[in-house]
Parts: C-alpha cells; sequence; structure tokens
DNA sequence: CCTTTTTGTTAGGCTGATCTAACAATTATG
DNA sequence: CATAATTGTTAGATCAGCCTAACAAAAAGG
C-alpha cells in the first residue's frame, strides 16, 4: 500500500526527531515541519489509524515498526536524491535538499536501487573522483568539452573489453 | 506562482493531445489521463481561472500561452528525468515513464538544468558511449567493477588539467 | 426531422490536508 | 499550591481533487 506524501513527510519528520533523542511531541513536529499544531494533531491520527505510529492522549508520539520502516524508506531515497544532485551534478546544497524533498516521495524502488549503485559507482572509485566527472565539471563551467578530459572518454571508440553490439541492459530487466 | 501537479498534468496532457492534432476535448482528457469526465470539467474550470486555457461551453478546450508554457516545462522535466533513467541508470522504460510523471513536478529549474547538461555530456560524448557509462552497466550486471573499465577511470589519480584542490563547483553556484 | 447515442455539465458527496479560534490539560513558577 | 505559561485537542471552515448519479446539449443516423 502506499502513503502520501503528507503521511510520509510526517513520518520522516518524526523518525528524524526520535533519532535526535528529542521527546517527539505535537509541537515540535509542527515547529520542525512548519505547520500549526492542529495539522499535526490530526495528522497524527491519521497515522495512528493506519498503525504507523501510537500515541496517547497528550503524550509523546512513537512510530510502530511499520511507520519506521516507511520513514527510513523515505529518507533513503532523500539521501539518495540529494548525493546525486550535489555530488554529481553539482547543484547546490540548499536547492538539492529542497528538490529531494519533493521527490523523495515518487522514486520507485527500482529506480532508487539504481541511483544508489550509480553514486556508489561513481563516488567510491577506488582511483578518486572520476575524470569523466571532472569533464563534467568543466563542462558546467565552461560550457564546453576540454579536450584533454575527453581523450579519456572512451578510448577504444565505444568498444569496452566483452561489450558486444547489444549487451546493453540485456540483464539488467 | 507555483501550480499543483494536478493542475500540470492537465496541461501536459492537454498539450500532448493538441501536439497530436488531436481536438481537445473533455472526453478525449478523460481517457487520457484516466480520470472520470466531471472531473476533466471541473479541472479545466480551474485552468480557465488561472488563465491557462480556453473553453467555451460544449466547446474544445485551448491553452492560453501561458498554459503552454507550463505545460512544455513540465515536459521538459519528464524528459529529462526519463532519459536520465533509462540511458545512464538502466532503468527499463515503463518504470521509468511512471517515476518521470510523478517526479517531473518537482524538479526545480536548477536541477533541471543540470540533469540536461549531463545527459547531453553523457549522451553527445563525441567519441560513443563513455566507457565509463560502460562500467556502470558492467558492474549492475556483475555487482563488481570490471578493472579494465578501472584502468580509465581517473589515470591520474584524480588530478585533471587545471583541476586545483578547491577548484570544484567553485564558479557554479 | 425526430430519435438515439455521445458528449458535457451540474449537483452533491467524500477525503486529505490545511487553517483559525476557542478551550482543556499539563507543566512551570512565584 | 495556586496561578501563569505552555502544550495539546476540538470544533468548524476552506480548498483541491476526485467520485457517482442525474440531467442537458450536441451530433449522428435512420
Amino acid at each position: 500500500m502506499r502513503h502520501s506524501s503528507s503521511i510520509e513527510d510526517y513520518l520522516e519528520a518524526i523518525m528524524l526527531l526520535a533519532d535526535g533523542e528529542e521527546k517527539v511531541t505535537v509541537t515540535r513536529i509542527s515547529q520542525a515541519m512548519g505547520v500549526k499544531k492542529p495539522s499535526v494533531t490530526s495528522a497524527v491520527t491519521r497515522l495512528v489509524e493506519n498503525g504507523l505510529a501510537k500515541h496517547e492522549k497528550y503524550g509523546e508520539i512513537h512510530l510502530t515498526g511499520q511507520g519506521r520502516k516507511i520513514a527510513r524508506d523515505v529518507y533513503k531515497r532523500h539521501q539518495a536524491l540529494k548525493r546525486f544532485l550535489i555530488d554529481i551534478l553539482a547543484v547546490k546544497e540548499e536547492v538539492a535538499s529542497e528538490d529531494a524533498c519533493r521527490m523523495e516521495h515518487y522514486l520507485s524502488s527500482m529506480s532508487l536501487e539504481r541511483l544508489d549503485k550509480f553514486i556508489e559507482y561513481v563516488m567510491e572509485c577506488p582511483q578518486g573522483k572520476p575524470l569523466w566527472l571532472q569533464g563534467f565539471n568543466y563542462y558546467l563551467v565552461h560550457g564546453k568539452r576540454n579536450p584533454e578530459y575527453m581523450a579519456v572518454c572512451s578510448p577504444r571508440c565505444g568498444n569496452a573489453p566483452g561489450d558486444t553490439e547489444n549487451s546493453r541492459n540485456k540483464e539488467l530487466d
């Protein structure tokens, strides 16, 4: 079952507050999310109805296992999107965070998986920051390719080891 | 001013129908979007109220200049996201399209610009499909890096021409 | 041209998500 | 501990966006 982006936002905010060793209260959620307190009360009621949180009147709010799982998933998507925007597209952090906040609700698990692997592939390159990514930065700044990077783009004219004509993506779907 | 994702969806659908030389009617929009006709009538009313479309009773629906502009922007975001997912992350088309449909409403203009440039940089590499991307495909399939691709990852250990310690992203923000 | 079919609109209901205003419970403090 | 301040809830409104049912207008076809 899929939950609304609003619900996901509340779950995420509650998880982050709880992880920060904070007592999770209506007021704190309200401040963290920039909504009024009655909105929080009613949202929390919705969470409870959906089995995603526990809340006794005037007491603290806690996520259930299910709620926590969803919150973690949302947060994973948030982080993946944000890292991609910042580390690869060189979008400035503030904008990246806002975009991630909005898009985090809509990335499928398949795309998330691929995005995670892509970031890992790029950023954990055992030989440092990939040259092609530096080349992309150059391209962003100067509006054209730097021939010195291009030399490395595809030395064998696109034929890579073991990559025959149509091997691309064949085993992926 | 920002419009809701629902409004953007209607604009996009109307534009695509119109581009397809079709008469844009309530019924066609309804079919194209998978919503009932009264929903379309009321959505179109909202479009008209916002100056995004024209519609005389029982007649055809046309976008205004403003409406068309927004529709085009949405569609650009859609295409950029979809191309990225398919061509770079190797997500299968069906999933990519769905993801793009949902995320297209939430990508900032800054991120779109960067994403477009990134795709251009990668896909229009003058020497063919970049080796590193082929390496990523290998990584997806086999779960590990192919040493033959790695040799090309960053030959000079991360020091690229003219790339001194902190030049990264400096001129970008 | 009259009737049937298709198309479009109106009316009215529901849900999620927000808000303000007013009130109730809890906590802090002199 | 009594009162003030803070915190939380309730009540009630609004809005977008969808739906179904019923009706009205337009188009098609004998």
